[in-house]
DNA sequence: CGGCCCGCTTGACCGAAGTCAAGCATCCGC
DNA sequence: GCGGATGCTTGACTTCGGTCAAGCGGGCCG
């Protein structure tokens, strides 16, 4: 885990970094303070960042390349609960909170992250009050969304949250588009809350829809087709025939 | 949806208050100034607090009573994302975060409730900043409740689930009792992310580890053993201690 | 009293997704 | 090149849970 000062940070990472809904309200002096006691960490694949009941020390802001949240089941086998890339904050709330880290954090691919501790933040809270509402702001949204992924586990099947996941891929809203997977399957699948062959599985059935694969890049035929599919009831395959006509050739 | 001004809070709920994660952390002149601009509310039944996708400018934190928060899906399910009880605090980050509510709030039985400001609450924030951690430290406690709903819904079956439920209500953490289920069947189902036919078969597979149930009132032989089928020892979250109806040592 | 409505339970059925196991490609070191 | 990792796909089978429909019991009202 290669780390480096907190100085040199990049026009185009500040950039980032100002953009972030956890930064974005902070006032000049404010986020200057905070870069001040933060560290910029450049982290191979695979790397711990913290572990699940560990007290929280720091929080990271992603700047590139991706990381995830998990926990480890009874089971076994990891719960993805997030996966995250440029932009994205991770353990702000149970950092500000003064609590233990709900979850797992590990990179999924070599990444560039920002190290925040936590302690520093706890004292700049006091003199910018600002800070809090911020670091709300944030926490808020990650609220919104582990709903979504709640909602969507409930009501959706798993080609549906994989056309979903596509969707939110694709460059470009309508039309016909290519699109590399950021990362691996296997991955993939914990995040969208199913077993690799059901992935598999989810994307032949995602051809009936126009949309093919090939190793980890997709092929889509028109992403308005899929954002369709991803919305619709989950019934749909049983009260519409073509489809299941469709999905037979091969 | 009847009212009544903040001043009249009885000891009781005084007390209750104070021991929320949410206020535990307030100075006294602080949370002072928070009830000040606080309204207690009695409300009936199946009385809506507040829709998805509104303006958030209040946040509520139960007194007595049941509530629960919810979305409507695409097909017109609702998925249950909460249900909460005395001590509890409903949608206090994106209310400081000044976003919008990203689920539905309602009332569940008749409840008594104490509705905050958002807006008294963001100006008194500037004046005293702890106000901010205090409901980042409850915003954090909600996230890892909704990690604990994902991995469960993840890694668990319809049954286990359910004897995990049981086992929050449980009175004692070993040997026999009985529980009175605290809210609908049809409630306690989209809670556990089911449908009440398949409630209706968990508590029948839960008769194999000496669960009995009649009408509203379950009949545990043995909490030890319900525990072990559900799965893993829960460790209680670090909600302040004080209250939840029979949440005993664990 | 008899009707009805509502919440819950049961049973028959079926689709979605997990498990197990085999098959296949790619990448790597030797 | 070969042998063996590793990661992905495929197929057969099983289990879980949702759907639909019927049945039942209690409460309520005329």
């Amino acid at each position: 885990m290669g780390t480096s000062d907190g100085l040199c940070i990049s026009q185009g990472d500040l950039a980032a970094i100002r953009a972030t809904p956890m930064f974005c309200a902070l006032p000049p002096r404010a986020l200057d303070a905070v870069l001040a006691q933060s560290e910029l960490q450049v982290r191979a694949r695979r790397s711990t960042l913290f572990e699940q009941d560990e007290p929280a020390t720091a929080f990271y802001l992603v700047l590139e390349g991706w990381t995830k949240l998990f926990r480890m089941t009874v089971g076994g086998d990891e719960a993805v609960v997030g996966v995250f890339s440029r932009g994205d904050c991770l353990a702000e709330a149970p950092c500000l909170a003064g609590g233990n880290y709900p979850v797992s954090g590990e990179t999924v691919t070599e990444a560039r992250l920002l190290a925040v501790p936590a302690r520093r933040i706890i004292e700049l809270n006091r003199s910018s009050p600002e800070i809090g509402l911020a670091m709300l702001a944030s926490a808020s949204l990650h609220l919104k969304r582990l709903v979504d992924q709640i909602e969507e586990l409930k009501a959706r099947t798993g080609p549906q949250r994989l056309a979903d996941f596509l969707v939110g891929l694709a460059p470009v809203a309508q039309g016909p588009c290519t699109i590399a997977l950021p990362y691996e399957k296997l991955l993939i699948a914990g995040r969208l809350g199913m077993k690799p062959e059901s992935l598999s599985r989810a994307f032949q059935r995602l051809r009936a829809v126009g949309v093919r694969i090939n190793q980890n890049t997709v092929a889509v035929g028109d992403v308005a087709r899929l954002t369709e599919f991803a919305g619709r009831e989950r019934l749909m395959a049983f009260k519409c025939p073509a489809f299941r006509a469709g999905c037979g050739s091969r």
